[in-house]
RNA sequence: GCCCGGGUGGCGAAAUUGGCAGACGCAUGGGACUUAAAAUCCCAAGGGAGGCAACUCCCGUGCGGGUUCGAUUCCCGCCCCGGGCACCA
């Protein structure tokens, strides 16, 4: 590397990667940091494969923006950890019969190793890893505060089964109703007792809190979708069971204008109301229905099918018309949203009008667009609310759908049967998992106590090392086989109480992270108050949009509740949210089936860290991602290549001397447009405006010293080590990154003379010279003497004439 | 079906309060250097037509309309690709 003819990167990186950590560089000083800058990237979840190219994209995108936000004056705080727990890594290590316990540090020690060779500004004093008890202590805490604070329950719910694997599935191991690893098992759904997080009580704020957050907008309307807010009505039906008595029943509506066109009712199959509705005679049929939908896994009975139902022999009374309506349970109508019923309007809602077209049940018109015959048969449901108006509907005929949404809830609260409110899809958050790899829930059950919390000083509850982790078909988690771990003292009255055997969802390890990071030196406390004051919010959070809807959310339901138990002082964790895109290979998703994986290892031995960085970088716009492909590597490469020289040139006698005009625009121009650039984290046309400057410096034979030291520091976010090298060639003894990113002589930005475009009646045809900021009268005359106009304009009369300072002036003739 | 992105040369891509379409790079062709190759350097290049040539003309940003002196950019109606949600009443 001292070879001033030669840039070699695998020296050079391996010297300053040393250096690095001799000199503690990136290890800024928490407590004393006079402008705080906490840049966060998503913590990786250490898979057997390592570190991928998707995570090295990532983290190299948020490591320039943290390395250029130093460069101008910030103490930049950049953490790195690893997401260890989860059933990512328990299937694994059960394919590949290896303990996690073991899998996992073995992974880590892997994941170490490159991260630190892409040069990234790693403050490794406060690593960690979400598996270390000294974190999930504070993770099994947090659940305490919950549970405290009344924000954490227990209730039956349904899970996937697989019967052949005999344990849970999640949602997404379940592949159209089959199990993921037994094709042929169809995944039946299971009653468990499971906890949860009521998060759902937060989807007020959880969604209004968006519009004002500094987010991707691809991020922030995936939240809005997840959240799903809809307007609606809640309205009550009188229902009759088979002895004549009134059961009321709650619907949920999002139009309530429809209420006229309601012909039956549908109750979904677990509904409490329907062992009561069902007579006699419909008993058989209703339970046999009943137990064909509960079969049914969690995915297919969300899947749209042909509608199937059942009658339950009773009816209820239509409060709008006073008809008698019968009342139906299908599967169609879920338990969970709304009130777990619905009036059916099969006129003007498609999926009540397949039912009824099913079951031969009546259809009635009850909105007519302009023109249209109120009684026409509907043979296709109309479903929109505008330019529509209402018939069939009393004293509502006549008026607009819109205007009669608002006069029916009225009307519906005046006679105290219905009201306006507010549905959302999300559910409650279940944090429950019948699984080993995670921590272990810090709750006791006793006979006489009931559900007693692990006391704080007892905590952490060790996930304890136990051969067998697999899981059985009881459907309970493998920790309650251990009985020396299971049955404990009650905190409350020391009787024998047995241990919850569940572990958390490795969401709740991934919400608060960014809280632990500053205060990892603190063992007696989550996170210190003080550190917590001034370093959060995250300043800068940049991650996949993979994670766009659950890890976020859950992470701001969290804050949301810790500010509220006044333990932080704000509710949203993180002020600015930028979502990257992602790399594919060669126009084609990268998968190992199609063997076009790219792995970061095999190019950093080849071109080095800082050439593959900024080749990532150059590919595309970083939050769009872009095409990988591996000739354009060279590119790059060649262009350090070329500042290499330049910077050795710089170093001799006849280095410039004199800057031409031409130049020293150039290289003001450039520090603007690079500087604005990487603030937008548009890299890709960053690297572009240096690539620019080179060939300008280049084709007018410069290498001043000055200008060369500029291109340097811009570089240095993006290639770290070849900037200090180069640095430290220009005699420098400190840091590049303790340096100061280059100031610009603004007179210098913009040109003396200017080529103003010459159109002809809006086509170009000719562009002239003039002074910057010429008087339209002065370019008028430079471009009718252009010879080129001329011959446009010669001989036709000019009808007006339309000028754009610096930039066109166009003849209309 | 609904909600977000996106569609520009051979390829990756630039270009925004509406003003030169294709910056920058890859690949390609030609030339220089070399015994030769690699590396490096110089030149060319959106497509088409005309000209010995400097050059000139026409077409061109997914498709069809519109607004405008002027549209990759704004408006209306579609098509295609990527992602999210989805029997959510």
């Amino acid at each position: 590397m001292s070879d001033n003819t030669h840039y070699d990167p695998q020296a050079v990186e391996a010297k300053w990667q040393a250096r690095w950590a001799e000199r503690h560089t990136n290890e800024p000083d928490l407590s004393g940091a006079p402008r705080p800058f906490y840049n966060l990237m998503m913590f990786p979840y250490p898979s057997a494969e390592g570190l991928h190219v998707g995570n090295m994209f990532a983290f190299t995108g948020s490591d320039i923006f943290g390395r250029f936000k130093r460069l101008l004056g910030y103490n930049v705080f950049e953490p790195i950890g690893f997401d260890a727990f989860g059933i990512h890594s328990e299937n694994f290590a059960i394919k590949q019969g290896i303990h996690p316990g073991e899998l996992i540090p073995r992974n880590i020690t892997n994941f170490r190793r490159q991260l630190r060779q892409i040069g990234a500004m790693f403050d490794w004093r406060h690593e960690l890893s979400t598996t270390d008890p000294g974190y999930y202590k504070w993770t099994q805490w947090i659940f305490l505060q919950l549970y405290k604070a009344g924000k954490a329950y227990k209730k039956r719910a349904a899970v996937n089964w697989c019967p052949e694997c005999k344990t849970v599935l999640a949602n997404e191991q379940v592949i159209n109703g089959f199990c993921e690893r037994h094709p042929d098992t169809r995944v039946e759904q299971r009653m468990l007792e499971q906890w949860f997080f009521r998060i759902a009580e937060y989807a007020p704020r959880l969604l209004a809190n968006l519009d004002g957050l500094d987010w991707s907008e691809s991020t922030r309307s995936a939240q809005r979708n997840w959240i799903g807010r809809s307007d609606g009505a809640r309205i009550t039906f009188n229902a009759f069971d088979g002895g004549g008595d009134r059961v009321p029943l709650e619907v949920f509506t999002t139009r309530p204008d429809t209420i006229f066109g309601a012909t039956y009712l549908v109750l979904a199959p677990e509904h409490s109301a329907v062992e009561r509705l069902t007579t006699p005679a419909c008993r058989a049929a209703v339970a046999a229905y009943l137990e064909r939908t509960a079969k049914l896994d969690l995915v297919s009975r969300k899947t749209v099918k042909e509608k199937t139902g059942e009658f339950t022999g009773s009816f209820a009374e239509n409060p709008a018309t006073g008809a008698r309506i019968p009342i139906w349970i299908a599967d169609y109508v879920l338990l969970e949203y709304g009130t777990g019923a619905i009036m059916a309007v099969p006129g003007h809602d498609e999926r009540d009008f397949e039912f009824a077209q099913a079951f031969e049940l009546p259809v009635v018109r009850v909105l007519a667009r302009e023109g249209e015959n109120p009684d026409a048969r509907v043979n296709e449901p109309f479903t929109g609310i505008d330019d529509v108006r209402m018939v069939n509907s009393g004293r509502f005929n006549g008026m607009t759908a819109r205007d009669a949404l608002g006069a029916i809830v009225a009307w519906l609260e005046q006679r105290g049967i219905g009201q306006g409110v507010v549905n959302y899809r999300i559910h409650d958050w279940c944090i429950s998992r019948q699984r080993y790899w995670g921590p272990p829930i810090p709750m006791i059950y006793c006979d006489t106590c009931g559900a007693v919390p692990v006391p704080e000083s007892d905590l952490p509850v060790l996930l304890p090392q136990i051969e067998d982790f697999r899981p059985d078909d009881s459907g309970i988690s493998p920790l309650a086989r251990h009985k020396e771990w299971y049955y404990v003292a009650c905190p409350t009255c020391g009787a024998q109480g047995r241990r919850e055997t569940d572990v958390s969802d490795t969401f709740l390890d991934s919400s608060w992270y960014h809280l632990r990071y500053p205060s990892t030196d603190f063992p007696d406390r989550a996170f210190d108050p003080a550190l917590t004051r001034k370093w959060l919010p995250v300043t800068t959070y940049i991650g996949g949009n993979e994670h766009a809807v659950l890890h976020l959310l859950y992470s701001r339901f969290i804050a949301m509740v810790l500010k509220e138990l006044g333990m932080i002082d704000f509710e949203e964790p993180f002020t600015r949210f930028r979502a990257h895109g992602t790399i594919v290979k060669d126009g084609a998703k990268m998968s190992k089936s199609r063997g076009n994986v790219v792995v970061p290892d095999e190019y950093i031995a080849k071109w080095g860290a800082d050439t593959f960085r900024m080749y990532l970088m150059y590919l595309g716009p970083f939050e769009e991602g872009g095409d990988f492909q591996d000739s354009g590597i060279s590119g790059p490469r060649r262009f350090l290549d070329k500042v290499w020289k330049l910077v050795t040139e710089s170093l001799g006698q006849d280095a410039c001397g004199e800057i031409i005009h031409r130049v020293g625009v150039k290289w003001n121009q450039t520090v603007v447009k690079v500087q604005e650039n990487l603030e937008a984290l548009k890299y890709n046309t960053a690297i572009a405006a240096m690539m620019e400057l080179v060939n300008v410096l280049r084709e007018e034979n410069c290498a001043e010293r000055q200008i060369v030291e500029d291109l340097v520091v811009m570089l240095a976010p993006i290639t770290p080590h070849f900037s200090e090298e180069c640095w430290e060639r220009l005699g420098h003894k400190t840091s590049v990154f303790d340096g100061q990113w280059p100031r610009w002589d603004p007179s210098l930005v913009v040109e003396g003379t200017v080529e103003v475009v010459v159109q002809v009646s809006g086509k170009t045809r000719s562009k002239v010279l003039v002074g910057r900021d010429a008087p339209e009268a002065e370019v008028l005359k430079a471009a009718t003497a252009d010879a080129t106009t001329r011959r446009f304009i010669e001989g036709k009369e000019t009808r007006k004439v339309i000028y754009v300072p610096n930039r066109l002036i166009n003849i209309v003739v």
